[in-house]
DNA sequence: TCTGGGGTCCTAGGACCC
DNA sequence: TCTGGGGTCCTAGGACCC
């Protein structure tokens, strides 16, 4: 049997979350801004009918988005991550096999049900979703995940209210391809809609109608996956459970440029700190990592420089102190004074799990009490605050921090931010 | 003086996604 | 003043080995 898989996407997702919040703003202009507050990420309806488009740098639109009255938001991902949660949650209900795709987007695979009934049940869905957590959803369907791409990306240009489309016979495909451009194609970035447009094809369904061998020599395998997806055959395996992280990294722009060496060191001790963080959680630890520093592109005038490097590291850890030790060492070998910096950041890689380290770990006191040390931290920073613990070289000073002016409360997962009504 | 080729591993870079 | 951040996968090319 035909497989049927459903690609069920969040409507504006970010703008959603805040709206639901605030419901004044309902019908009304809202935009997302990056980290940093430096480029719209996420837009309401309204928002994108002023022509505001996705990426926009926010000072460059500053006129545009007060004469309008936009309503404007800090990204806040702890409030996107919880409201994402609950959604998946709900979606969960619905179907044996759920892929959390991303934040706002999920497949579902239908095969088990009666395809002509898939349309009123995507509408179930829909409506639950709705009804539990009051976020919009658009749901495509059809036999690949690329296809229930298109079809998802064709409920939301031209059959917003209905929310559904069901790609479910040729005719269906065939409207479906024919009204995609070749760059919205699940696949297709900006360097490969050059190539293709270069050569002609102009929709989707020309693509699927090339010979597959210019298909597999331009695109690569990925393309060629993509171009029989295209044609109705599921290629991309529907990946039930999470796959195992394979890296964990952070890394930001600062608030300002930085041209000391200690302010560059305290940001990336900082986001050192977090990656750190963020291995424990997942009971990870990092054999090597990669730290890098870099000028501002966008700083015409002044000099640029890259530069990353990869330390292997002693034995894998997840210690903060001994990470940041490390990244410490790594930051004197290409740091190099005379330029303003504007982003560092911090990979781990090679990750392995944290309890077959500690397994061979115990010959070595010092790092069994190092464990130890880090189950309090987080114990603290966990109750009190992130950050209400930290090492030395983490510093007190703000200047490498984001702009966040516009941040929202943390309307669903800290107590004391919690949303009052007044009656 | 003539001067191979295949396999494997690693890395950098490029493509993509949300 | 101000232009995101966090991921994955593939390929080409160099080093090295036999």
């Amino acid at each position: 049997m035909k497989k049927m898989i459903a690609l069920v996407d969040c409507n504006n997702f970010y703008a959603s979350c805040e709206r639901l919040f605030q419901p004044r703003l309902q019908n009304r202009p809202i935009v997302v801004l990056s980290n940093n507050d430096g480029c719209v990420i996420a837009r309401s309806d309204e928002a994108k009918e002023l022509g505001i488009e996705m990426g926009a740098p926010s000072f460059l639109i500053e006129s545009l988005l007060q004469q309008h009255n936009v309503s404007v938001f800090s990204s806040n991902y702890t409030l996107y991550g919880d409201l994402s949660d609950r959604v998946m949650t709900t979606l969960s209900q619905f179907a044996d096999q759920l892929e959390v795709y991303s934040i706002d987007e999920a497949f579902l695979n239908l095969t088990a049900f009666r395809h002509h009934h898939l349309t009123d049940y995507a509408h179930t869905i829909r409506n639950t979703v709705m009804q539990h957590i009051g976020i919009p959803v658009s749901i495509g369907i059809a036999p690949s995940k690329t296809l229930a791409k298109i079809a998802n990306r064709l409920v939301k240009k031209r059959n917003k209210q209905l929310g559904v489309y069901c790609i479910d016979s040729m005719e269906k495909m065939q409207f479906a391809l024919q009204n995609t451009p070749v760059k919205d194609i699940w696949g297709i970035g900006s360097q490969y809609t050059k190539l293709l447009t270069r050569n002609g094809f102009i929709t989707a369904w020309d693509v699927a109608r090339a010979p597959e061998e210019w298909i597999r020599k331009n695109l690569s395998v990925v393309g060629q996956r993509m171009y029989n997806e295209l044609k109705g055959t599921a290629c991309i395996a529907f990946e039930d459970m999470p796959p195992k992280k394979k890296m964990v990294c952070v890394a930001r722009g600062f608030g300002k440029v930085l041209s000391e060496k200690h302010e560059v060191m305290e940001a990336l001790a900082n986001f050192t700190a977090m990656v750190a963080v963020k291995l424990r959680s997942e009971q990870l630890a990092a054999t090597t990592i990669q730290i890098f520093v870099q000028t501002n592109a966008h700083r015409n005038n002044d000099p640029q420089y890259y530069r990353s490097l990869t330390i292997s590291l002693p034995e894998a850890t997840n210690s903060t102190n001994e990470l940041i030790r490390h990244a410490r060492q790594g930051l004197e070998t290409i740091y190099r004074p005379g330029y303003n910096y504007h982003k560092t950041g911090c990979t781990a890689m090679e990750l392995v799990s944290a309890e077959k380290v500690q397994y061979n770990i115990f010959d070595t006191e010092n790092r069994a009490r190092n464990s130890q040390l880090m189950k309090v931290v987080d114990l603290v920073n966990r109750s009190f605050g992130k950050d209400a613990v930290r090492f030395a070289l983490q510093g007190f000073s703000t200047r490498w921090k984001l702009r966040q002016l516009n941040l929202s409360p943390c309307y669903t997962t800290r107590i004391d931010e919690v949303l009052t009504i007044k009656i």
